[in-house]
Order: structure tokens, then C-alpha cells, then sequence
DNA sequence: GTCTATACCGAGATAGAC
DNA sequence: GTCTATCTCGGTATAGAC
């Protein structure tokens, strides 16, 4: 992703790139509103415009397509999770505020769709190192925002950290933020809202 | 499902509604596991033990042996809700309680994942009329239990109905169930019991 | 590096015998 | 109603010219 912050680039290398993230961007969307399965190679080389022999070369396979798609937006959430830890937020808000951030990405579908469970992308993807890593550094990341306001009392300690972290995981792909938007019934910030809420206070009764 | 109620039937009609309910448990797991996409008509008839031609005697098209099999699990859920609405439960323990039952099929892979948004079987479940009946049935009912609870002032207010009512439903295909199963660090009723608490007293902390 | 044209294959669906 | 064999089509990937 950086490499031009390294070396100086030629014109023709600049584009190259340009190219590349205006194809990911693309295979990113369609990730994010058909899913990998029903996406197809004809759709994305026509959506950027090229031929799919010239996708074919920046990218080996339909798979290396949707891992770098996947790759682009882990980065852009470990960034996120960065500038965060820049702020004197307390662990609680820093939680919510990327959970937020994550809803937003998916209602305004762009973020991607990993296919169900025992699929071979998701198989490639445990076996693909650098991706990996980046989940690595994020779950780690978070990891350490969830204890932080469990000791500060500040999220509920009558579940593991694991499964919290889980919890919030699964907004990414949370299907209720699809429903509430189709209803037609609230905009997006008021969807936010309620989902944060049942999110961070059950849907159960609180006092006050 | 239940013609076998109303007439009296030869043997031979007998066996063969038999090995539809065989072929419909075989695409429900099938759903369940791999999902719509992933899952093929070849697999499904392997697996029940016929040719495939003998698989289209019985359901027209894939998509009609997908839909049967949602079917077949909405039916199966109603008769819960139903059962639930014989007892004495507060309108809460209802709630909770089908919530389980949902996860819980969910865990053990019986819970068909419909695929993601925009796909053809949506579209064509939208314009099912037996299917759309059965989601309306179930919506209401349920909703009735969420309007009752409120009422009461054992689930919160704060958000409307409908949203808590697709925040149930989600529990359907949420990835944290199989996450954690995955981990290996819990068994079956650790898992229902934290996602529960997640789900009805959220992760943000709560006095007492 | 981009194109057009094509190879190849997996998977849904059907033909026709028994 | 079940089978084997086959058709057909869509979709991934590649060949080869420019």
C-alpha cells in the first residue's frame, strides 16, 4: 500500500497504482452488495472499465481480487484504530466509536461480505500471512480496549473478552442494519443509534 | 406438511412424502452449512443416496428445493412460538426463550443461511406467498410479545419494536455462535448463555 | 498493459430407457 | 420414480495480437 512513500515512482508506475486501488475500490462494493459467490470477473472489469484479460493482469484470480479488497479495508480500520488511540477517549468510547465507524461502512455498503462459513476464500484467507497479521494487530488492539474497560468497570464483565470482541466483530455484517434502512422508516443516524444502543445496552429494561 | 392429516394415503404416496422430509433435512443442513451458492443440486442428491434426475421428480429447480427447506424451518418455528404461547411465561421468557431455541438450531448447523442481499432466492422469497405467510404469522406473533414486554417495562423502550424485533431475528445468522464454538473454549450452553446475556443485558456494564 | 476471442470446466437441468 | 448419459450455459481463466 505505502510503497510510494519509499521510493520515487515513475508516471507510468503512479497510474499502475491508481488503477490497481480504482479496482479494489470496485471489488470492494461489489463484495459489499452481492457477496463473493454471486460476484463476478465479467462485472468487475466492466464496472472499471478495462477488459477482464487486464484485470487479469494486476490480479491472478477472482480470490487475489477479494483478498486485496479485504486487505484495503482491514488497513483502513487499523488506521482508524490508530488515530483512535491518538485521542484521550476512555476505552468505552474508543469501542463504541469504531463500532460506529464499522455500521457506517456497512450501510453505506462498503464493507465487504465474507461468504458463509467452510468456503474456500475463508480457507485461503487463515493461510494468507499478511492478512493475517493485520487481524492479528487488530484483534490485539481491541483486545486491549475491551480489558481496559472491564477494569474500569465500564462494560460488563459476565462475558468473556473473546466473546465481546466477537460481538462487536459481528457488526460488520450485522443484517439489522440492512433491514432497519430498507424499511425506510429511519436515516442512517438514527439506525446508528438504535443499533449502538441495543449493542452496548441489550434490549433488555435499565433502570433511569 | 400436513396433507397426511386430512386424507388417507397409499403406501407408495406415504415413502414419497417421506423422502422429501429426507431430501429437505439433507438441503436444510446443506444451507446451514454451506449456504445457498456453495451448496449443489450434485451434493444433495449424493447425499440423500438418489441420481440427481430423481432429485428433480421431486422439486422443480434448486431454488424450489432452497425454498421448501426455509419452509420447513419457518413451520417448525411457529409450532415453537405456538407452543410457547400454551404457557404461563411472561412475555420476556418468551422472548428469550424462542431466541434460544433459534440459536441453538443455529449451533448445530440446522439453521439454513439465506445468502447475501440482492440475491435471486430473496427476490424470490419475497413473492412467495405460502413463505411470506408464514413470515408475516411469525412477525406478528412475535411482535406481540415485544409489545406486551414493553408494556410491561421488561425490555427497554428506548428503541422501537421493529428494530428489536430484526435484532431477534439476527440472532438466526449470527457468526458469533459459531466463533465461539470454534474457539473451542466453551461448550453449547456457555455459548447460548453469554450471547444471550449480550443480546438482552448488551456489553455495557450493569449495576448489581 | 490493453484488447478480442476462445479454451475450459463446473453445475443446473433434461432426455430417454427401464 | 429411478437411473445413466448428455445438453447447455455462465463464469474463471488464458492465448495471442497490438
Amino acid at each position: 500500500m505505502n510503497q510510494n512513500s519509499k521510493i520515487k515512482l515513475s508516471f507510468k508506475q503512479k497510474m499502475m497504482l491508481q488503477r490497481e486501488a480504482q479496482i479494489i475500490q470496485t471489488v470492494n462494493g461489489l463484495l459489499a452488495t452481492k457477496g463473493y459467490d454471486a460476484m463476478t470477473v465479467d462485472e468487475i472489469a466492466d464496472s472499471v472499465g478495462i477488459a477482464k484479460a487486464s484485470l487479469y493482469r494486476h490480479f491472478p484470480s477472482k480470490e487475489a481480487l477479494a483478498v486485496a479488497a479485504l486487505i484495503n479495508t482491514m488497513e483502513n480500520s487499523l488506521e482508524q484504530i490508530q488515530a483512535l488511540n491518538e485521542t484521550s477517549l476512555s476505552a468505552l468510547n474508543k469501542l463504541k466509536n469504531i463500532t460506529q465507524w464499522v455500521m457506517r461502512l456497512k450501510l453505506n455498503q462498503q464493507m465487504p461480505n465474507l461468504p458463509s462459513e467452510n468456503s474456500m476464500l475463508r480457507e485461503h484467507l487463515l493461510t494468507h500471512d499478511s492478512y493475517m497479521d493485520l487481524l492479528v494487530n487488530m484483534s490485539d488492539s481491541i483486545g486491549e480496549w475491551i480489558e481496559q474497560a472491564q477494569a474500569e468497570r465500564q462494560i460488563t464483565t459476565s462475558v468473556t473478552p473473546l466473546c465481546i470482541l466477537y460481538t462487536l466483530y459481528a457488526k460488520a455484517c450485522d443484517p439489522v442494519l440492512g433491514f432497519l434502512k430498507i424499511s425506510g422508516l429511519y436515516d442512517e443516524e438514527q439506525i446508528i443509534e438504535m443499533v449502538t444502543s441495543t449493542c452496548f445496552n441489550g434490549i433488555g429494561h435499565r433502570e433511569h
